[in-house]
Parts: C-alpha cells; sequence; structure tokens
DNA sequence: CTGTTAGCGCATTCAC
DNA sequence: GTGAATGCGCTAACAG
C-alpha cells in the first residue's frame, strides 16, 4: 500500500542506506546510482514518511505558533510574516488559537511539545510563572513574539509599546492639546492593555497635566467598545480635544462617534491610536497612527528561533523593533 | 535526558504496555495501577512522543491547511472557524500560505502530506488537473474550502458565488439602477473573481440590461484597486448609478473615490460588495454587501473533515451554505 | 487486567 | 561508495 525506502531500495537494486542517502542529498553517493534511485523513487511514487524521519531524527523541521487569535488582523499579520520566515528555512508551523487565555496558552503549549516541535514561537497574554514553567521542561528553543516578560530571561521580539503610547500622546500635546483622553484596552494585558496605558501617564505628567480618570475608558480593542468610549467622553461636561486610542478599530469606532454627533475630526476633535493597521488609510479622515511593524515581529521572531535551533548564538535575544508615527489625516492642532 | 514510556514503566513497576494504556485512556487498568502509572508520570515528568506514536498508530492528529493568504480578513476568518472545529476534535492544523500559486499549492501539499497529515483542506486558486493528482495520491481525505472543482469529484464546503453576485446586482437593478459597473477581481480565479462576473452578467442578461465592456475593470482585491476603477468609471460620459464590486475591500475603496469627487454615497452613485467583512460596517456609509459566512466554511469544512477522517458515510459531500444580503446604507433608490 | 513481542519508516553508526 | 544492523518511542496484537 504505502510505499517506502524499502521498496525503492530494492526497485533500484540498492540498499535502504543508499536510498536514504540520496533523499537526504548525501554527497556520497555515486551519480549514476543516484540516477538509479531516482528513477525506481519517480516509478514507484514514494514520498518520505516525515513522520518516521523525525523520529530517527529527533527533528520534526516544524515550529509551534501559539497566538491569540489568527482573525484579528493584527496577529494575522504577525502570522504572515513567521509563515513567510519559516517557509524560507523549510519550517512549516503548527498554529494555535490561544485568546489570550492561559489555561489554553499552557495546554496548546504542551500539546506542541508532544508534537516535537523543534522550536515555539509565543504570542499571548502574561508570561507567568506557569508559563515559565512549561517552557523550562521544553528542550526546544522558544521566543516570545510581540510579547515579552518581565524578568527579560525568554528571547523576545516586540516594539516598546510603553514608548509607542508615549509618542502617540506627545504627538496630541505637541499639537496644543491637553485635554486628551485615551480608550485603553484591558490594563490586565501587559503588552498592549497596560503598557499603553502606562504611556499615557507619562507622556502628561512629563508635559505637567494631570491625569483625570473620567477620561479614560477601558474598551475591548473592537470597533464598537470605540464608538461606546467615544460616546462617553463626548457627554462629558468638559469634554476632551483628542483622543489617544489603543487600537486603530477603537480609534475608527471614535471617529465614527464623533462625526455622528455632528462634530469634526480633526477640526474639533483629534484622534490618534497604535496599529497602523490597513484599515488606518481606508477610513475618512485617514487615521494618524504610531505604526507597529507586525509582519516584522513575526518574521524577526522567526528568524531568530531558526538561529537558536541551529544553537548559533545570537547577541541580543531581546530584540526591540522601531516604531514610528505615521501621519495622515485625524490629528491637527487645537 | 528525554523521559520515555520505559522509563515510567520501571518507575510504576509495570510494564511499558500499560502505561501505554493508561496513557491511551483504555479502560483496561485496575484503578490502583492506574493511579501508580500517573504518579510515575508526574514524577518524572513524562510527555509523550507524539511522533512516535504517530509512527506506530499511523495517525498525527493533524491535518494540513492550504490557504491562500492568512493575513487576508477573509481567509484569516475562515481559518479561525477551521482551528476551533479542529481544536474541538483534537486536531491541530499545520498551516501554509500558497498565495494562489499553482506551483507553491502543489510544493505544499507534497510536504503536508510527507507530513502524514490525517486530512488536508485546500482553499487556492483553480483546481487544475495536478492538484487532482496530487489529491489522488493521498491517502487521506481532502475538503475543499471556499472553492469547488469544475468536476465535482473532490468533498467541498463553499456559497454559490456565482448566485452570491447575481443577488447583488439583482439587488441593484430591484433599485432601479440600470446603468451598472462592476470592479471585479481577476478572471482567472474561477471561485470568486470569475464565478461574481458571471453572476453580475447573468443578472444583467435577467433584467434585459447590455452588458458594456467600458463598465467593468478588474481590480486586485483590494482597496486602491478600487479607488482606481472607480475613478475610471467617474470619468466616463455616462457614469454608471451604481457600482458592484466583487469584496468590501474594493467596495470602500470605490465610495471613497465618489466621496472624493464631491458625489454621494448612496445618492449620487450606489454602492454594493460580496463579502461582508468587520469592515463593511466600520465605513461611512456602512457598506450595503451579500454576507458570505466565513466562520462558517471553516467550521463546517473542518467538520466534514473529521467525519471523512473517521470514515463516517456523508450524504452530501458538496456543501453550499447560504448567503444573505446585508442592508446598510451604501445603496438606495434611483 | 497485565506483560511480551513486533513492527511503524527512517537516520545513522560501523564495517567493507 | 555502499550495505547491514540498530534504535528512535510508541501502539497493537497476542498471550496469559
Amino acid at each position: 500500500m504505502t510505499v517506502t525506502i524499502y521498496d525503492v531500495a530494492r526497485e533500484a537494486g540498492v540498499s535502504m542506506a543508499t536510498v536514504s542517502r540520496v533523499v537526504n542529498n548525501n554527497p556520497n553517493v555515486k551519480p549514476q546510482t543516484r540516477k538509479k534511485v531516482f528513477e525506481a523513487i519517480e516509478r514507484l511514487g514514494y514520498r518520505p514518511n516525515a513522520v518516521a524521519r523525525g523520529l530517527a531524527s529527533k527533528k520534526t523541521t516544524t515550529v509551534g505558533v501559539v497566538i491569540p487569535d489568527i482573525s484579528n488582523a493584527i496577529f494575522a499579520e504577525v502570522a504572515r510574516g513567521i509563515e513567510d520566515i519559516a517557509n524560507m528555512y523549510h519550517y512549516n508551523i503548527i498554529l494555535c488559537n490561544a485568546d489570550k487565555r492561559k489555561e489554553k496558552e499552557i495546554r496548546v503549549i504542551n500539546t506542541l511539545l508532544e508534537k516535537q516541535v523543534d522550536g515555539l514561537l509565543f504570542m499571548g497574554g502574561a508570561v507567568t510563572d506557569e508559563h515559565l514553567q512549561a517552557f523550562k521542561t521544553a528542550n526546544v528553543p522558544i521566543v516570545l513574539c510581540a510579547t515579552t516578560d518581565e524578568n527579560g530571561v525568554i528571547p523576545s521580539v516586540d516594539i516598546d509599546h510603553e514608548a509607542a503610547a508615549f509618542d502617540a500622546v506627545q504627538a496630541l500635546i505637541n499639537e496644543g492639546h491637553t485635554r486628551i483622553s485615551m480608550i485603553s484596552g484591558t490594563l490586565q494585558d501587559p503588552a498592549i492593555g497596560f503598557a499603553r496605558f502606562q504611556g499615557y501617564k507619562r507622556a502628561l505628567e512629563t508635559a505637567g497635566i494631570t491625569y483625570d480618570e473620567d477620561l479614560v475608558r477601558i474598551g475591548n480593542y473592537r470597533y464598537e467598545s470605540g464608538t461606546e468610549a467615544m460616546k462617553y467622553f463626548l457627554g462629558l461636561a468638559n469634554r476632551p480635544t483628542a483622543v489617544f486610542a489603543a487600537t486603530d478599530e477603537m480609534a475608527i469606532g471614535a471617529i465614527h462617534s464623533i462625526q455622528d454627533s455632528g462634530l469634526k475630526v480633526p477640526q474639533d476633535i483629534s484622534v490618534i491610536s497604535v496599529d497602523n493597521s490597513r484599515m488606518a488609510s481606508m477610513v475618512r479622515p485617514q487615521l494618524t497612527a504610531v505604526a507597529q511593524p507586525m509582519y516584522d515581529i513575526g518574521a524577526v521572531s522567526m528568524r531568530l528561533l531558526t538561529k537558536l535551533m541551529k544553537k548559533e548564538n545570537v547577541d541580543h535575544a531581546k530584540v526591540v523593533l522601531p516604531h514610528e508615527i505615521v501621519k495622515r489625516q485625524s490629528v491637527s492642532a487645537r
């Protein structure tokens, strides 16, 4: 039924070792024999069994990817960066959604490890002690992708979320705004939620603006929560002249709430966000945003992982990619 | 170094067969021995090797997924549907982007098969004879996801793209429009491009409207190609009063071109599309579109695949999911 | 209920 | 350059 390396060996009149050699491109094979073997492979339609190979060689040429949610454009972009580089180095990826839920993350990490992946790329919520524990028992390299651990013990590739938020808010301040509200993500999420909130506060502080709790609403990164939060701000007696949203989607939601109330962006209220997804230039006014290089984060983290898997020594196992502010139409001077 | 089933057996004072039994939840084990084994597993930190298991059992509990581009929101949504159901049935997925390029598709199909996936989900461009050839040599079930083959020999899950386009255009016609242009995808793409174009033509024909080549532009599914195409239509002496775009993104591009020219949607020109991605409700005016149930397409195809893998017999291996038109704000009567 | 014995398909020494 | 032998870690009969 299934044709094995033995069948090919018999067909070609050589030993299985030789077949293995030609399949693995081992130079120690006479060109003529190589040819015979290839012909036998062709004739029989032989397809090497990667599972058997994996058991024998202890390498699977597949890496595990733990991702919060592949249907989220931001993460999908990272995933594409990962897959492209993986493909380039002849790795395949097993993708698991974990929705930033700890138990699910731990669970998929373990099944990925059971599947003997050669390495692991982790995108998730907080990296807890339990995560660290699971990572420790893995005998393969791991790199955090679009996250970091507090202790800085695990290799990672990310941007500086706090600084990105800081820069966004400072851009608003530079335009003369002082009453700046924020539509934040959950503060439980250390990377996106909490870090960006911290950046917001620090920017205000640096500018000598006192923090006003009333100017902060917690959203869920999605469009609707942006519209909701903005409606709240619009109802304030002393409403903000600018808003900083933790994600593009929430920013777009905010813009629409503003427009629906008869106000204009950026004339009446400026809006800025962090992400710079494709959508940023697909709305009117086009969104000014701090760009996160999502594709690159994926690509660089996968590249780092390949080095780690090859046991090459890497100097900086903590890479922080640059972010930049992309000025479009949603911010103006006060 | 790595702890195997033998180590656990020795530690628990039983045979490896017994350990295998408890790991695999075989009921034929005395509760007491089961307990002993679990303790030994715990003590040693044993983690079953899925590769070895795969070789012995000839099952890997992983399925291959060939996808055009995971960074495309539409496909990412399908992927999420696939993964959720896969997860539910304890399968993992190996994801490969193939960009609808035939050679790449064939290549990844083969490596997926080498990896001994238990089944294959294929999303791609045209299903050619070469694809069929590759599928035939696979000894595992395959289902086409968001595509179909002409001959109808491979199980598939999709919507009726031709009908979806037909319905969209008819909705325009029902509103009194007769000068209707189309921003199409490439006609080489049988599912999205060609089928939707056919639906457009049939709707015109049915209404007795003569087809005008000048009212059709070919885009690449992306925003920019939508703006470009619309600029062309706007420059026409006798410009259309309605436009049908093959994707949301192109529709949104068209809307912005219209608005930039000083015209209004839908007062001056109506716009409709097929997709109904999240973005459809994130633009102003909100986009009227024929909804494709992308998540469901993924979920249903994965569910179908599990049945096929379990050799359950399925009645309809060709499932066509319903589409529906979601009326929002971008279409009005002429 | 439990242990023994064969492979699964291949990479990899070690000889020749 | 090539072949024979061994084992990767586990499942799956088959006995008992």
